[in-house]
DNA sequence: GTGAATGCGCAAGATTCTTGCGCGAGTCCC
DNA sequence: GGGACTCGCGCAAGAATCTTGCGCATTCAC
């Protein structure tokens, strides 16, 4: 894990710009940060190599694909040990519908968020899947209506 | 919002380098889907237009821009009248370490996903922004300790 | 003042992007 | 069947971008 970057105004345009489009070319965003392009792709690669970019991603329209349904469980293990936990961290990985998880502090012990093609699909997987694992206590679901904000984790 | 997309084995292998890489040369692009590369840009130009790639997004490490606490807040409202959420909608828009924000059906009718440099930050936002802010009643808070999954939303 | 370090911009070759065009496979209607 | 049409691929060439080396200006420490 690398130490606090130190990053000036330029790196932070940078860093904006890419989250908002990912893919625009180096020369567009050299105009964009106010340098030529050699220097801003320089700036990109370092951000890069010391692992402040971690990647890019396209981002997809869900119901578009047949994807219909979004949804957050909060579950509840029985046992918290770092193997229980470790368990069902591993557990998470196997199942497609989870897309991305945390383990949290709190109420719950997992977040995990979901997407499934209906509603059906999803229930299937909350009662015959997430409910009856082994070790898990409660399961706490929230499906979304909509996503009202939606910018990038880090801000400006 | 467009029709249920039909797509080729091609096209669903396109989107599934995308979201791996999103900054991936069209032309190394096409080698992995097995085609040439005016098709396969033709391919993801329409995947654009469509709507079906909705954007691309650096994916920054928090951490090491000194975001040290991501925290996920359930928020109940005392009233759901259209006008209540919409009005909590664009509440969550104007406070910065509210990152992304989902309306949900359930215990809730919020989701926020937050990220605070440190932990105090993020203590005086909930306590002093967040649930005391008009019409809210509950706020349950999950810190996150660790990310233990993060595929794209749409898998393969 | 001087030397080292840093980071910019210029320039040129390599790579990639982008467009128009021709070709072949599949489909539909006669 | 056969002909016209549609669709999508690949080739090719010019434009744009990427990438690297290099020279120069600024800054900092001594």
């Amino acid at each position: 894990m690398p130490i606090k970057a130190d990053l000036d105004a330029i790196d932070w345009k940078i860093l904006r710009e890419l989250q908002d489009d990912g893919r625009m070319t180096n020369v567009e965003l050299s105009r964009r940060v106010g340098i030529s392009a050699p220097p801003c792709l320089r700036r990109v690669k370092r951000l890069e190599d010391e692992g402040i970019i971690q990647r890019y991603r396209a981002l997809l329209n869900a119901p578009a694909l047949g994807m219909d349904v979004v949804a957050f469980c909060l579950v509840g293990l029985n046992r918290q040990s770092e193997v229980d936990l470790k368990a069902f961290a591993d557990r998470t990985r196997g199942w497609p519908i989870v897309r991305s998880a945390w383990m949290v502090s709190g109420e719950s012990d997992f977040m995990l968020h979901c997407l499934a093609p209906d509603l059906g699909t999803f229930q299937t997987f909350v009662i015959e899947e997430l409910t009856s694992s082994p070790n898990v206590d409660t399961v706490r679901t929230a499906l979304t209506i909509r996503q009202v904000k939606d910018d990038g984790l880090v801000s400006i």
